[in-house]
DNA sequence: TCAATAGTGTCTGTTAGACATTATGGA
DNA sequence: TCCATAATGTCTAACAGACACTATTGA
């Protein structure tokens, strides 16, 4: 899944060769998709900017093409970096999307790529960007909202192999929101002794000194990710999710 | 993930249109490379086809391009029929992968499927194809190397979302089969009486009236994937995997 | 008969979830 | 003082893994 930086994407002196069947490989235009995520209240969010607007409310999901020599994740940072002003947390590719639908740019085949930021990440300002909840996403291209979609359904199915909660938080954080991107991952509510106990269990983050007060209650120490190397915890079988059909 | 069937990828009145920063869609040439995948003893095996050769043995993962109007998924469909005579029990996306490094067609752009049949599928005879291990596998283009490495890996990180292991096996098997698959997958053995419970408390399979004698020992009881009907089981929190780094 | 594999019953340590309690701030 | 949130301790039911055992075939 993750590309090799620095190598050529067009090598220059290549010409497409012939398949045994005698057609050449088809040439097609590519786009690339970049959903932007953020946690938002109990819901995750998307950066969309304002569209080519004609007359009425447009929004995109940030796209582009890719440049000579670039490969399709250096096109999804610069797309990035284009959005935020800054690199994010997490980047990888979700799927290749060619099912005729619409697109902003046309393009024949569109790449998705799914970032993720930490929460609190304001859009840039300018007001040509706005987080958007993902349950209630503006009217976007077809294959853009397939984009969006796919994005989402990556994070949550990635969670367990990748610290991608962790990117949706700063790098200093209260359990209590840790636990919140959990559970907006999960889709369901967790048991708050339960979550510290499996965390501690794991050690997968360390306390500061630190301590944060918001409103009312009792100020919450703050934690840092802190992957200590242990041995690689085997995986459980799990048969539930296959009932479904 | 699914691309819907009966869409057009290339609208042929549909003309590329410049994006925001002036530049169009880039075009690149595009190939999709599928790995069929098997089980074989206590590993992976893939279906590879000679290559043309220069001299030595060279072998190829299927591959080929894209017709007008067709979808990414109606191609990947196309090459399985072409290397197995049918279609294959499970068909997903991986990737896209465009590093720049080899590839039989030198397309700047390969778009990796894989592919589940059945356990004890004969290679198609000719003696063009032949399964091979995929911890033992022979000299490939690098990019193709990769597709199945990414395939072998997406199938893993799958089975508990989607029934692949069920597509790995004909559709009655004994429950050691059943068993060994999940091994192969999960990369470390199982407890037998563990393993029924967890699929009896499940309910996945049900039993068939047949029965299966191989050599010394007991006969085995075959049985079906039926995937009943059951409130879907909640996710549970695994910190494991992110101790690693 | 022995060897080999299928299939089941029981025990035990671990863990997820529920509940209760203490701690510490702001209103 | 009351309330809201943080943090922790304890109980219990469920479960994973280990072990032992029976069942049924071929050599």
């Amino acid at each position: 899944m993750t590309l090799v930086a620095g190598r050529y994407l067009f090598a220059p002196v290549k010409r497409a060769r012939t398949a045994p069947g005698g057609v050449p490989p088809r040439r097609v235009t590519l786009a690339i998709d970049l959903a932007i995520l953020t946690p938002h209240g109990r819901q995750l969010a998307v950066l969309l900017r304002r569209g080519a607007a004609r007359g009425r409310d447009r929004w995109v999901v940030p796209t582009g093409s890719i440049a000579a020599g670039e490969t399709l994740e250096g096109g999804a940072e610069r797309l990035a970096r284009g959005a935020l002003g800054a690199l994010p947390g997490w980047l990888a590719q979700i799927a290749a999307i060619s099912d005729g639908r619409r697109h902003p740019l046309e393009a024949d085949l569109s790449v998705a790529f799914a970032a993720a930021v930490p929460l609190g990440t304001p859009a840039p300002v300018g007001g040509e960007h706005a987080w958007f909840s993902t349950d209630a996403l503006p009217m976007l291209a077809a294959r853009q909202r397939a984009s969006v979609d796919s994005a989402v359904q990556a994070l949550r199915m990635r969670m367990d192999q990748e610290p991608v909660a962790f990117r949706l938080l700063p790098s200093a954080f209260t359990l209590s929101e840790l636990q919140t991107v959990y559970e907006v991952l999960l889709g369901r509510r967790l048991h708050k002794a339960s979550f510290r106990r499996a965390l501690h269990a794991a050690g997968v983050v360390e306390a500061t000194d630190e301590w944060r007060s918001e409103g009312r209650g009792r100020p919450a120490q703050l934690f840092r990710y802190s992957p200590r190397r242990r041995r690689a915890g085997h995986r459980t079988l799990r048969f539930e999710l296959l009932s479904a059909g």
